[in-house]
DNA sequence: CAATTCCATAGACCGCAGTCTATAATCTAT
DNA sequence: ATAGATTATAGACTGCGGTCTATGGAATTG
């Protein structure tokens, strides 16, 4: 027999299995929750009592990207500048983001995190991305490659910032640009 | 006797003074259509006969930035070079929309931006905003004081993307930085 | 094992932006 | 002046995300 505890969790993993796949196949704003539950044969009051809004459960998905700079990290080659370093990773994010998002969950990102009141993932400075920048830029700094005019946490928050900046307009401007390239151009005149 | 049309005017007016005055004295969110047309005294079909939506309205109020753009350039002395006069836009445009809109506001804004297949205004390319930064940029590569590493429109869009970056991320995390000073270590950077 | 507490879940309900339909007042044509 | 077309408006209605309340069965306690 299943204790309560692990029918619940069963329950969850059913709701956040059902979510994801409608969000990929529908994109996330023409999915409702009624019809999530629905189709996960569960109810508004399990939903909600295992995720604190639709959003939330979309940053179960975005959170995987936190692994993916991990390790794209780890597989840059040490001899590199750390500005080429930079803009790799900045590369490799927007297409990872395109690929995995898309527009519209960029978009939905986005707009959540302008939602008063909520702990977006978007500003939260703990994430690894703000870790590795930092990291990245000090190297820079060290080695002489970067301006030391600013701290290396100012740099780092300038360019997540031109990410976001890039990112946002993407999703306003309907994803005719090409994000990676965009962001290369972008960082390339930076330094 | 007051034609249909006075009359629908007359109306509009109503609906419009009602609204902006709850927007600035609640903030946009905290208001709903409800309210604005219960204390206008008119009513739904009313309010979406003469606006195509909540937000519509709250644009009527940010389009008169176009003409705060407009009087700024024409305040600015002709010697200054091109850069300061972009950063001292930069920097009045900021200190115009935090007391203007306020962080309220500008999260509002950027959020609807956001909503799919709206014509919105942050991306319309035909803004002042994008001419007169074009113009300051040409004025600033022909005196040689910018790179001309890009065109003048693509500069004035990354200039201007900066921007919105930068509101983006006072909007975010929760205005708790100088926005004007934000711009201007940033462009100070980026010339 | 019986009595009591706890808690995951179901689904009615709320407030919201936005749509639809009916209607009454005005405008146009004869 | 009257009949018919037009249109601004009222307000019922829909679909949405999210909240609240009730309940049945598992956990705990003696």
């Amino acid at each position: 027999m299943m204790s309560r505890h692990e029918k619940a969790l069963e329950t969850r993993k059913r709701i956040l299995r059902t979510a994801l796949d409608l969000f990929s196949d529908k994109g996330f704003d023409r999915v409702s929750v009624d019809e999530i539950v629905r189709k996960s044969e569960t109810s508004k009051g399990a939903f909600y009592g295992h995720f604190t809004s639709k959003y939330d459960i979309f940053l179960e998905k975005f959170k995987e990207i936190d692994q993916f700079y991990r390790d794209f990290q780890n597989s840059l080659p040490d001899s590199l500048p750390a500005e080429q370093k930079i803009r790799k990773l900045a590369i490799a994010q927007m297409g990872y983001l395109r690929d995995e998002l898309g527009r519209d969950g960029i978009r939905s990102l986005y707009a959540y995190a302008l939602t008063p009141s909520v702990d977006n993932y978007l500003s939260d400075t703990e994430r690894p991305l703000y870790a590795i920048l930092e990291q990245l830029v000090s190297e820079g700094q060290e080695k002489g490659e970067l301006t030391s005019s600013a701290s290396s946490g100012r740099l780092a928050l300038l360019v997540s910032r031109s990410m976001r900046g890039t990112l946002y307009d993407w999703a306003i401007f309907d994803g005719d640009f090409d994000l990676s390239g965009e962001i290369d151009g972008w960082l390339e005149l930076l330094f």
